[in-house]
DNA sequence: GTGCTTTATTAAAATTAATTGATTTAATGG
DNA sequence: CCATTAAATCAATTAATTTTAATAAAGCAC
């Protein structure tokens, strides 16, 4: 799609960039960001003014730095938006309401079980609510809901992401336009994100990936899942399959055992209802992650073997993301507990090295993300910031319909 | 990298980008670029009357199309820029010299013996005069030379590209700064890639993948490589090193044969070398991959034999491609004959559903790229001609250096 | 303390390329 | 032949950055 830009798409783009400069590496003065920018000093100020009368930012002290007068930081506003996040699977739905300095303010959680779409629907209008309600924030600073969920999504004609998940372990809830409902019932804007790919924005957006061009996340959720960034943007692939590493067949000569048939794959390794079946014969009654850390702790022979075992296949995982991808970083990070994607880690870090050809002197580093019930949830939220503050290129190019509020509309909504 | 940007660069990217509509969807007229690229019709007449002082562009027939007066015609002037693209390897020199649509105008195709740096230089640089020579253009219109070499390079410290080629297989190319010598001594830009890289954007520039925005490239050279091209950009990943398939560990579930040691790699099933040498035994001279279609259309066992194992191979690592990359399309090119490559696609076609987990609708469909000898020159033919002329989103960015030229170098250079 | 130097910030004017609105050009069709 | 339609362009306007110049605030020398 070629299209053509103007002066007003370099106004906006302008602005989100100086927002971003000071979200990331502030406080900082005026001159820093034109010297980093390059863009001229007058136009910081001009565009730091603005920024400043809608509340996005506020200036702090004055740095000295030798002679002249001292520069004026600026500091990013933590009230200026909020955000919710939804993390929504078979058997839980975490919510979390955060600032947009990333600050998790409130959160609720509860379990299911395998809920109908109306009610899975009504329970998350009802969580959004109470969120707003527990953190006494004005409604009209929040800014977005962002919903995670299991599996792929299609997008529909209009490229607004939509609203199928994998209808095979989710019955009733083939082509569901939860998006449409949402914002229907809430009146705020809905952004859906396939749950991995949502944990690899926000490590993008507020973790240690902040200063990271290119990254892939391995994701640990029900399942095991991947996201990537790629220049500094998600990268959701053609089909929107990007990163689907629990797809992957089996290879039996990492783990010298036979494969159960031709179709078997790398996911079966990390399928936590599996587990929790194997670890019942043992007579443990575990139905949610955090569980296994004490297992895991304790040595639980059945989760080390399972461990073992997935991490066999995933190393090979990690070698595929390597020779084809060349991230600078991998990222491990989900639900699971930190001890335990640590330990995955290490597996891994030991047995990669046996299969890489000799000679590559520089490999990405294995590194460990964001962990635990909040990962996700922390994820899905940036969805909704990320969409109307980040410097996305793409901004720059003329669409019929513009997608992403720029400043007049936070204008309106401040 | 957080960059602003102003008008003009605004400008010099508009102006590129209704140079790549002509290419691309040309002949057409400034109202049909207009609704496309959504720049309004007095925007158009103003960039294309500058392209067309420069000659970048020139008015054809009208267009009737109903009542009203009928539109001009726009096309690309394929006299305008040329460019040469060199293919060195250890066996091999093949140099191209291609107008700005990328027809072939001559060529110069020469065989080697592992050569010592400053001869195979010197080579390149003969052959470049020559081509020049038999071609009869002008030089100021020769736009730059592009290299494709195998394996890997690195970046220097200003991110212009250089100059290792894989010193472990290359002795004496340690640390061979090819590009500054051949700019030296050519006095015209040098662009350097990796030949898979190279014949991926060649394919993305001029090929079929004119109008697809992601896809990978199977490369078949002197062993196997791979590219990748992103949201219409290729992509080299962080350390340069991106689409290496040929690094990935072999499996032996696939082939049924146990694997020889733990680093052995997908790329043996892929190595000529490997195969003349097998073929020698047979008694078959063969120092070149156009030999090759003669005995494959004569159904050689060794051969045949030797591709059904790489194609093995090969299968896994398309899975992963599409299971990682997601890519709207998967090319297969290079140096073999055409026939030996669609007999891969077909044995890959055959191979890789038993491995695919089920409910996944849509996939990559594989194709066949540009084949034969010209196809890696033909390439790294496009390296200069791309940097200068495609409307590349990051030239939007402000820098410190102008690494690409735009109309005010190519006013003075005609 | 005073005055000079240095540096950050901002005000005013200039610049630039896109946009808007009006005009010209060239065909169709009654 | 003239009204209609649509493409292309001329002229004036606009909206952002840039340039130039002024102002403000600190350090430093005397």
């Amino acid at each position: 799609m070629l299209r053509g830009t103007n002066l007003k798409f370099v106004n906006s783009y302008n602005l989100r960039i100086v927002l971003e400069m000071i979200r990331l590496y502030g406080p900082m003065s005026r001159i820093d960001i034109s010297r980093s920018t390059h863009l001229t000093a007058q136009t910081v100020t001009n565009i730091t003014k603005k920024l400043m009368e809608v509340g996005l930012i506020f200036e702090s002290d004055r740095k000295q730095n030798g002679k002249g007068a001292p520069s004026i930081l600026l500091k990013s506003n933590p009230d200026c938006a909020y955000s919710i996040g939804v993390d929504f699977d078979k058997d839980h739905l975490n919510c979390v309401l955060v600032d947009f300095n990333g600050v998790i303010r409130e959160s609720i959680s509860q379990t299911l079980n395998c809920p109908a779409p109306d009610q899975a629907i009504d329970m998350i209008v009802q969580s959004v609510r109470r969120l707003i309600k527990k953190a006494r924030i004005k409604k009209s600073k929040l800014w977005g809901v962002g919903v995670g969920v299991p599996g792929p999504m299609i997008l529909l004609d209009n490229s607004i992401r939509a609203n199928i998940i994998n209808p095979k372990f989710y019955p009733g809830w083939d082509n569901v336009p939860i998006v449409q409902i949402l914002k229907k019932k809430l009146k705020v804007p809905v952004y859906i994100e396939n749950n991995a790919a949502a944990a690899a924005i926000g490590e993008r957006w507020y973790g240690i990936g902040k200063h990271i061009d290119s990254f892939f996340y391995i994701f640990f959720g029900a399942g095991i899942g991947g996201g990537m960034v790629l220049n500094g943007l998600p990268y959701p692939g053609f089909r929107g399959n990007s990163g689907e590493i629990g797809y992957l067949p089996l290879l039996n000569n990492f783990t010298g055992k036979l494969q159960l048939d031709d179709s078997a794959h790398v996911g079966m390794h990390f399928d936590l209802l599996l587990l929790y079946n194997e670890l019942k014969t043992a007579g443990y009654k575990i139905y949610e992650p955090a569980q296994l850390e004490k297992l895991f702790l304790n040595n639980e022979p059945i989760l080390l073997d399972w461990m073992q075992k997935g991490a066999e296949q995933l190393a090979y995982t990690v070698l595929a993301i390597e020779y084809l991808i060349d991230p600078e970083i991998i990222f491990f990070g989900g639900r699971l507990p930190e001890c335990m994607i640590s330990a995955y880690i290490d597996i891994i870090n030991e047995i990669a090295p046996r299969h890489r050809i000799s000679g590559l002197k520089q490999i990405p580093e294995l590194k460990l993300a964001r962990a635990g019930v909040d990962a996700t949830a922390l994820g899905s939220a940036t969805l909704p910031l990320y969409n109307s503050f980040a410097p996305i290129p793409s901004l720059l190019h003329k669409k019929n319909e513009v997608a992403v509020p720029d400043l007049k509309m936070i204008y309106q909504a401040l």
